[in-house]
DNA sequence: GTGCGTGTTAAACT
DNA sequence: CAGTTTAACACGCA
């Protein structure tokens, strides 16, 4: 159940361990959410070298030699494993390398989504320069709903989850329930700069808990989003509140716009 | 046993 | 009609 940080993490140490090797075969085992058919996925990949591994929003893609990419959407439960003589339960879908290593993309819940050839997405995202000061302004200038569903809207900016969200506005303090098209434009800059800070941020601090496996989450350095965490780092009682249908933790020390 | 969940989508609302 | 809210997905975990 990864968010933007976390496969950025993934991108970087699956790149570590299967860049440049050829991919010997890929297994579908659950094909319901595949644009192609398996026969078409092997024949588009299979014998190709893995050249590149990014992170795009929040999916990742696996890029190959003859010019085709795989992206992987992990849904809620996705979860990339290595392959041993203990295979992964919930495979979706497997990756047999050269040399003998294989990853698996698993889910029990079936909705993690592999997609051939996904489709350019317009839409910024969060660590882009497209996604500017500017971009903000104009996207939350028609939202009446609040802040925290806008920046978690994916169709305005592409990477920001629920957990995230709530670190990101804690430290802007700006209220989740804010309305997006009453923040004044000096708050709206030190919200942008917030995303920023806390993604990025926290990609250095998993580079260094997590140096080599893209198959463990860690989430030690939420400091607001959490249901242990009973105060913020500067001691205010931290309240839980559904917004948007998800959970939102936030404190007093957020200001509210409406 | 109970309740909950880091995402997305279609259907059901208003 | 457009925007907003809800249920569903199906299992592991506390």
């Amino acid at each position: 159940m990864p968010e933007l940080p976390d496969l950025e993490i993934f991108a970087i140490n699956l790149e570590k361990q299967f860049k440049n090797k050829t991919l010997e075969s890929v297994k579908v085992i659950v094909s319901k959410k595949l644009n192609v058919t398996e026969t078409e996925l092997r024949e588009a990949l299979e014998g190709h070298k893995l050249t590149e591994v990014l992170r795009v929003g929040k999916t990742l893609q696996l890029r190959f030699g003859g010019g085709n990419i795989l992206g992987l959407h992990l849904m809620l439960h996705g979860r990339l494993m290595p392959v041993t003589e203990d295979p992964p339960k919930h495979q979706i879908i497997q990756f047999q390398f050269a040399g003998g290593n294989a990853f698996a993309l698993t889910d029990f819940q079936k909705q993690a989504t592999p997609t051939l050839n996904p489709p350019e997405n317009r839409v910024p995202d969060a660590l882009s320069q497209e996604f500017n000061i500017s971009y903000l302004k104009r996207a939350v200038a028609k939202k009446q709903t609040t802040i925290k569903q806008v920046m978690m809207d994916q169709k305005i900016v592409r990477g920001i989850g629920n957990a995230y969200a709530d670190e990101i506005l804690w430290k802007a303090r700006i209220s989740p329930k804010s309305a997006a098209n009453k923040i004044p434009e000096p708050r709206l800059k030190e919200l942008h700069q917030a995303i920023d800070d806390v993604l990025r941020t926290e990609i250095i601090n998993l580079t260094r808990a997590l140096p080599d496996v893209y198959d463990t989450e860690v989430r030690d350095f939420l400091v607001i989003h959490g249901a242990g965490i009973k105060e913020s780092p500067t001691g205010h009682k931290i309240k839980v509140e559904t917004i948007g249908g998800r959970k939102a933790y936030y404190t007093d020390e957020q200001e509210l716009f409406v």
